[in-house]
RNA sequence: GGUCCCGUAGCUCAGCUGGAUAGAGCACCUGCCUUCUAAGCAGGCGGCCGUUGGUUCGAAUCCAACCGGGAUCGCCA
């Protein structure tokens, strides 16, 4: 369990506090520690109902009782109220400023090295076309989670699989040969992955109106799809491939290549990278040692024909077939395969996670099992992050309806959008232009991030490109915003000298022991406390959503301070000192968190 | 049909390791820029938490069934 700050002084005078008073402790998992509904008087609230067995008295003798011990023994808690079996503890205005003192010189988001390594695999595209709105969705989640893996102590290791080999690149490979009178990114202009798209399209045309023509002259609808000339075509190219044919393996490469550059371009903007790539074309032979091998061991069975399965009834799944009557591997003796090499190349790793779409979800079931079964001792280690698709307000999108969102456009449009909007508040005007375009590429794109991020992965979203290039409310941008009101603030503070006297936060002492906590500013520094926790919660249940949503709250807690709490217009000192403390803390957590988001934070907007 | 995921305000989403009168944002309405950035703040409107049962002192939260939406059940990837 988590214990934050406030939890590691409360846990232990509690269940000192049982054991004086009725002989034993509950167990310490037990106890529920939350904040204080609003409408109550205190700071932390514990629920005794759970504790009347142990303490055999009523839920209001219980609760205060406990509450007369903890402000007996702990600093820390000032005085307490009980409502039913509600334990409301006040803490001392000098706890959180103490905290704030504490929290201002060290990085809240950041915990000490855990000398673990985990690897998180996302992206993971086709080479036949570019990156779309799902790619996205998929490409975020997986950064931040890496991120937010890094920012608990763990080392990581970004890694994608390029799927660069298979009939899909073969269909771009032989449209572009029939129909492209070599056409390159360079001779049109397009952008390498839009280039190979475009000839992936070409081909399900040609594709589609030679089974038109095949059908036209009697053939069935099964047969014609089957017997396409140009889908032969392909197919035997992909065998060509497989035979190591050097004039397809040389437009492979030269084809690859440019989606490389492409995909590239995509991943620069998205602000994502990675530290390794693997290539399908390396790794599609793999695994089938693996199987052989645990085909000796017992812990797969050959049938009749030859075929090699593995049995997972007894896990409520089905049977599953690792390699065929002829030998040759599937995607699951591949994934089979991939997974011991990584562990192989990458020693100590602890966790390996994907970052793959819940359509896949059964697949990474039955992987996970197998690999288990085959008594690899990192198997539990394994965790598919699955993530539900992304709707459109017209529906799901379709590439063969045109429907789908290209990642590149959609990147364009937000930029637009904040560019939009950023010139007609027209307080930018100081600014350079490359500066704005940096700024204006900073805001769009944390737009989109946010809208992305915020939501539950493991649920469906709708994507409505209307709200996603939003910059108001519960959005990237507004965090941004409190970020760069606050960053203004600061630099005022260092460089305008008020009445006299330079606000530069080291000169004066914050108030500390003394301080009257104003209610802004003690929601603000509550919400700052629980950071940590969040920040934990996300990286455990490997879910940056939660984050994303506290770093909201947090900028929210502080406008409303902002607007109503005077900072470099306070006349005493050491009050602002304190409050100068407090927005450069919340500054410095927030861009952590963004940080941990994949978004930048801005010093002015 | 089997298995898995989802169902909370008009819309998009939090809350789900059980706790007090269920929260945000958008939209709509009212106020606030002679004061540190109004991409802001304050307030209003808006809910049978899909339905029914069960467990419990207590259920949006756990369990079961049903309804609705989706995914998956290839010797495809």
């Amino acid at each position: 369990m988590f214990q934050d700050r406030l939890q590691q002084i409360l846990l232990p005078a509690l269940l000192a506090g049982f054991r004086e008073l009725y002989g034993a402790a509950p167990d310490a998992e037990k106890i529920g520690f939350q904040p204080t509904r609003p409408e109550f008087e205190g700071d932390v609230t514990i629920n005794v109902f759970p504790f009347l067995k142990l303490s055999g008295k009523g839920p209001e003798q219980t609760a205060n009782a406990i509450g007369d011990h903890l402000v007996k023994h702990v600093e820390a808690v000032e005085r307490f109220n009980v409502v039913k079996g509600f334990l409301n503890i006040v803490i001392a205005d000098a706890y959180w400023a103490g905290f704030l003192h504490e929290a201002s010189g060290t990085d809240l988001l950041r915990f000490p090295a855990t000398g673990r390594k985990v690897m998180v695999e996302y992206a993971s595209p086709n080479t036949n076309k570019p990156l779309h709105l799902g790619h996205l969705r998929n490409i975020f989640l997986g950064y931040s989670v890496s991120r937010i893996l890094q920012a608990a102590g763990n080392q990581v290791v970004k890694v994608q699989v390029i799927n660069d080999r298979g009939i899909h690149i073969c269909k771009s490979m032989v449209a572009w040969r029939k129909f492209g009178n070599g056409e390159t990114p360079e001779s049109s202009g397009l952008k390498g992955d839009k280039l190979v798209g475009k000839y992936y399209v070409e081909f399900d045309k040609a594709l589609k109106a030679e089974v038109k023509a095949l059908e036209a002259k009697g053939m069935a609808p099964e047969e014609a799809a089957k017997t396409a000339p140009i889908l032969r075509e392909a197919q035997e190219m992909l065998r060509q491939w497989e035979a190591g044919d050097p004039q397809v393996r040389a437009l492979w490469e030269r084809m690859n290549g440019w989606v490389y550059a492409g995909f590239n371009a995509t991943y620069a903007r998205a602000g994502v990278d990675f530290d390794k790539n693997y290539y399908e074309s390396e790794t599609y032979l793999l695994g089938k040692e693996d199987v052989l091998k645990g085909l000796e061991g017992g812990v797969f069975f050959r049938k009749a024909d030859g075929s090699v399965w593995v049995d997972n009834t007894a896990e409520g799944l089905d049977e599953k077939v690792l390699l065929r009557a002829d030998g040759t591997s599937l995607y699951m003796t591949q994934d089979i395969g991939t997974a011991i090499k990584r562990f192989e190349e990458y020693p100590g790793l602890s966790r390996m996670i994907y970052t793959v779409g819940n359509e896949q979800d059964y697949h990474f079931k039955v992987l996970f099992i197998i690999l288990k079964k085959m008594g690899l001792a990192w198997a539990d280690g394994l965790f598919h992050l699955s993530y539900g698709m992304v709707d459109l307000p017209s529906g799901k999108m379709k590439s063969r309806e045109g429907t789908v969102v290209d990642a590149d456009d959609l990147m364009d449009e937000v930029v637009a959008e904040a560019r939009a909007t950023g010139e007609q508040l027209s307080k930018l005007d100081a600014l350079g232009t490359a500066e704005r375009d940096a700024l204006f590429e900073m805001i769009g794109l944390a737009a989109l991030k946010y809208f992305l991020l915020k939501v539950d992965p493991a649920k469906r979203m709708l994507f409505d490109p209307k709200a996603s290039i939003d910059l108001q409310g519960h959005t990237g941008p507004f965090i941004q915003y409190t970020y760069a009101r606050i960053r203004s603030l600061l630099r005022k503070a260092e460089e305008v000298p008020v009445d006299g006297r330079r606000l530069a936060g080291q000169q004066v002492q914050p108030a500390t022991a003394n301080y009257q906590l104003l209610p802004e500013e003690k929601a603000v520094l509550k919400l700052l406390h629980q950071f940590p926790a969040v920040l934990n919660e996300s990286a455990t249940k490997l879910e940056p959503s939660a984050l994303a949503n506290h770093a909201y709250e947090v900028v929210k807690a502080y406008n409303a301070f902002y607007q109503s709490v005077p900072v470099l217009k306070e006349e005493d000192p050491a009050k602002q000192a304190f409050r100068l403390r407090l927005s450069s803390t919340v500054a410095a957590a927030t861009s952590r968190a963004l940080w941990c988001l994949g978004i930048e934070a801005p010093e002015r907007m």
